[in-house]
DNA sequence: GTGGTCTAGACCACG
DNA sequence: GTGGTCTAGACCACC
């Protein structure tokens, strides 16, 4: 599981670690049962607050997602793959929809936004290929 | 040339407004050397403070899209259509590089994400373009 | 009498004709019991608004260097030049102070501003001596 | 670093605050990377509302001069020191610009404003040099 | 604690 | 009527 955030973006950072968990958890890592990186240990590789983090725990918490073990630390529920599944298209979903009803109202083509899809797309996945092959090195 | 602004997105109202603004330039409306809307009309228009959509249009004036005329109101400059189409590329391509970067870190196919833009353009578009015909009636 | 605004000054713009009056009654032109420029006249000819003007000279009825003739227009006072010497030294030390008080605030050293004062008188009064030459042709 | 901003000048408090930013960075204080006063503090120094040196802030920050820190403050960036000095500079040749443009105009001649200035320029310089002792105190 | 955004409402300069 | 500046004070994200 990698984790990046991006500080300049409008989305709150707190919410930008608790998608990527989601994302994690619906794409099977990591499994239901086993625990996420401490709060402490994931804020330093982010350069993060730890409060921030911690921040993101307590939202999936509060979804059903993760549950705190005492002395542990946070631990994926069993039903937290289903849940990550929906959450997944529903997160994707709303940012997609936000950014395509911008790209209508700002009077571009379907094609123009179709291309543009490509290309971020080409870049973004490519990236984030590239990003997994050096993961499992 | 219709506002509208969306409280509870995390892009800052301001910004929304500026964009919309700089979306309705690009598309040659308002034309240069006209005026746009009062910062009191617009924000009474979108049930906004009036520093808000004055922030915006302070930093339209920064990037030389509008120009203040003493008593008179804000201008929209000779070189704004110039200006706003390439900035509405800017923001356009940001906002769909986030949310694309996203559905791709997320671990959707490309082709998820492609239908995923198809269904949301036509339902943004569509209402983008009934908006539209209202509007001219 | 050659008036000249700067509307991106900060210096407002009725303060900015106020003072061009006093300079130029200072400097014998209008002598007293002459007619300033019509409101409508400066006005149409600074590109301002009358207003503006009106309250120019407003300002300066009340400092008693100019009097209002009814059905003629505004009037210099007999002791008007007297009043304008002692004016025009008081805003140019007040100008110049602020100014330089804000270069000693800034770290530039003594020389640094007399030589930006040398600099800038050299290019002002040249502008101001050609103006003068092509207003008396 | 000492602010002092006057109410009563024509120039906006809020660039006032920004320029004094600007000098003192171009004299070394704050270096870079250093934080500046945070918004909160200096606003109740300068007895001044706290938006209103977010807006100096906001302004330095679009110059590249600041950079927001999440939750720590406004830093200095790396590159400030050369905008500084350059800003300086224009600032300062600015004012003194139209200071002495407008002497120029008042048809004082060029020994009655260089002996204007050293007077000034004495009394400004004298009051910032006694500011700097008691501070170093 | 920090800055960022927003609201509400004042006064000023200008048309 | 217009925008520009300033004050006062709210809530949010983050440290």
């Amino acid at each position: 599981m990698v984790f990046q955030v991006r500080p300049d973006s409008p989305v709150p950072i707190y919410e930008q670690i608790a998608a990527q968990v989601v994302f994690g958890v619906a794409a099977g890592d990591p499994p239901p049962g086993s625990l996420v990186p401490s709060v402490r240990e994931l804020a330093s590789q982010l350069i993060v607050n730890p409060n921030t983090v911690a921040r993101a725990y307590q939202e999936l918490e509060r979804q059903g997602i993760l549950e705190s073990r005492r002395g542990l630390g946070m631990q994926v529920t069993t039903k937290a793959p289903e849940l990550c599944e929906t959450r997944r298209m529903e997160i994707i979903r709303q940012r997609l929809l936000h950014a395509v009803r911008e790209a209508a109202a700002s009077g571009l083509t379907a094609d123009d936004v179709r291309s543009l899809v490509e290309e971020e797309w080409t870049r973004a996945s490519g990236r984030a290929r590239r990003r997994g092959r050096e993961e499992r090195t």
